[in-house]
DNA sequence: TGCAAAACCGACCGGTCGTGCTATTCTTTC
DNA sequence: GAAAGAATAGCACGACCGGTCGGTTTTGCA
């Protein structure tokens, strides 16, 4: 069955292009189909249930960040550069996925799924939660290799780093799509500029 | 009307409450009439429309924050207090409006407003936006006195300490609500500390 | 106390939601 | 090229959506 996995495939792609914009729950299986030319039973007929489709899409995201911005960064040598990289991909995932220069923040849908599921238990929740740690652990970890490398000072708190690391992507995010200031950008990299000399080990 | 008037305002406030958890769109007329216990066209009447009863709920909110956050900071003495004070009554304001003790963070609707708008067009949006730049300036206003007092270095970006500040919340309320993270005000106050140590003005 | 106006109700509208069930069309395999 | 099975369409359902309307109750004031 070839044909129904690539169908399969092409109702998530589009799904998630649509909960970038007006979430998961703003995806409606009559809108999907109709924008996939398909009809809304022949959409459905892929997944058991809505909530089905929504982990689909989830787990899809999950796939395309880390295959944009975790493994990427592998490239680079353990260390401060290594976290430099994470946050420039990072950033550079904001773009959304055109290779093309796009102008305009899409956002991050991890970003958005946050406070669309903070407050609505469910399987959906729960799955974006494991993500979300995941997530956090991997930029820790990242923090941990630079303390090991001699890069951070040794008494950094690399869960801390995390949260104001993460701290930075949502005020991006928050002034880049909602409030449109276009010094955005510069802001979050001045911001990081600042984390990462803050936890600097000191020149000798 | 007296009478009318005291139930336009109880509607607006169970409507607030519910917008925390649901979101604006996620608040219907009839699940709000079902909990004040009156008829949904008996609720409708108040407003010429849902949209108009979105933005009743957006500036009861701003009146709130206001009342909660903003003025309160007056009373401390211009630069770095009142800085700090902002902060403080800040995150108490994500504790919710309970003056008993309350453990769980609810959030800032602010926050959780503003993803789900950053992508819908309307007069909402457009009310929101209005009020977070507003609020961006109160920071970056206080940051500046700061300075003016001599308390912040001369060549702090008072726009850069805004951004920097509303990450902080923005991660806290990330790490309290979604992940369920423990050390979240604790990591929320360490970051903080980290933006006023590097913004303070050098001792002599 | 009477009465206009304000406040509220119940029923209902057209639409859309997610989700079944049954048929029909298309693919794949022998 | 036909049988088998997957993929899709058609249709219907119950629930709920925002919103309307005509009538009833309640309120505030003269």
């Amino acid at each position: 069955m070839r044909k129904g996995e690539a169908t399969r495939q092409q109702i998530v792609d589009t799904a998630l292009q649509r909960a970038s914009e007006l979430g998961l729950e703003g995806v409606t299986l009559g809108r999907l189909a109709e924008e996939l030319q398909i009809s809304k039973s022949g959409l459905f007929a892929h997944f058991k249930s809505k909530e089905a489709l929504q982990i689909a899409v989830l787990e899809e995201a999950i796939e395309r960040f880390t295959e944009r911005v975790v493994r990427p960064m592998l490239v680079k040598p353990r260390g401060a550069p290594r976290v430099r990289e994470l946050f420039e991909r990072w950033i550079a995932w904001f773009q959304g996925e055109t290779d093309t220069a796009e102008e305009e923040i899409l956002g991050c849908p991890f970003l958005s799924l946050s406070s669309e599921y903070d407050d609505r238990p469910g399987a959906v929740r729960d799955a974006l939660v494991r993500c979300q740690k995941d997530w956090i652990a991997t930029v820790a970890k990242a923090a941990t290799l630079a303390v090991r490398e001699g890069h951070f000072r040794a008494d950094l708190d690399p869960e801390q780093f995390a949260f104001e690391f993460k701290g930075i992507g949502m005020a991006l995010q928050h002034a880049a799509k909602l409030v449109a200031d276009p010094t955005a950008e510069r802001r979050a990299r001045a911001a990081f500029a600042r984390l990462l000399a803050d936890a600097s080990a000191p020149l000798q």
